[in-house]
DNA sequence: TATTGTTATACTCTATAACTATA
DNA sequence: TATAGTTATAGAGTATAACAATA
């Protein structure tokens, strides 16, 4: 291809297709969470805290790819909202344990189903087998991410 | 479906997909972007800029779907590269004509070249009828952004 | 010495407000 | 009055550095 061939439209870029679409997602999501109080972060964050397993700070930041510093903000709001709690490990007096209050599942129950139909419209304009393949293929587009394990 | 039933887990939520996947290959194009002294926000700007009609700032800036006072900055830089050049509009003197320089061009040849060889290495793990999919996928989800013209 | 939570700070990205000049 | 470019400013969002408590 010559140096001064016309370069691709930006429609056609996936950089650019890839950045629109997640923004346009997380115009529709944050405007169907916000009767729940809290944002997709926040709710993502209700997710990991939500398992098994009890989770401290820096392991709910680590599931969540952000920083430790950045965990105390999103933790702090949703304790102010009565959300989660904080308790002091037993066994290492360093962490802090943050756990689901009863209003931080119900707000986790209705949030989700909330995201749910967000992302069931948005992916409305494809059909079910094409919608299907879109997410498997960003699920595999992530998947070397961590290398396999 | 229960209140308290499991969440989805966030690898198969589509705005953590769309966010991660859009971060992974922000990261990679920058990486190789960055022997041309451009990043992927300056690319797309040159893109814009090369078409056959020449563009104003703000024309430039609804492009690209940004602010006409982040185009200040843009163009800035890429006119310190000497990427870009402005001139008055002879016919509406509140107005900057933006055209690329010769180096303009040659910057814009080499490094569109390098951004389709990374999206083409993203896109490995997927065979062709896949990433096909997912790319008019993508289109699909946003061409409702504008209505219908 | 290393880790956890915390705070203060800084950095990036982008938008809003206000100014100048032009229309 | 309205628009284009510019500047100053402010607001998200997130990271780095440093400190206290604990291991």
């Amino acid at each position: 291809m010559a140096a001064d061939a016309r370069p691709a439209p930006l429609e056609s870029r996936l950089g650019y297709l890839l950045k629109h679409a997640q923004s346009k997602l997380a115009t529709a999501s944050a405007e169907a969470l916000a009767p729940y109080g809290v944002d997709g972060h926040e709710l993502a964050v209700l997710v990991v805290l939500s398992g098994d397993v009890p989770l401290s700070q820096v392991e709910a930041a680590g599931r969540l790819g952000v920083d430790r510093t950045t965990m105390v903000a999103l933790i702090d709001r949703l304790e102010d909202q009565g959300l989660v709690e904080r308790r002091r490990s037993p066994h290492d007096r360093r962490k802090n344990i943050v756990e689901l209050t009863p209003a931080g599942r119900e707000c986790l129950g209705r949030a989700e189903k909330a995201r749910r139909e967000v992302e069931r419209r948005f992916l409305a304009p494809l059909d079910e087998g094409t919608a299907a393949t879109l997410v498997r293929a960003l699920q595999m587009l992530l998947a070397e991410e961590r290398g396999p394990e």
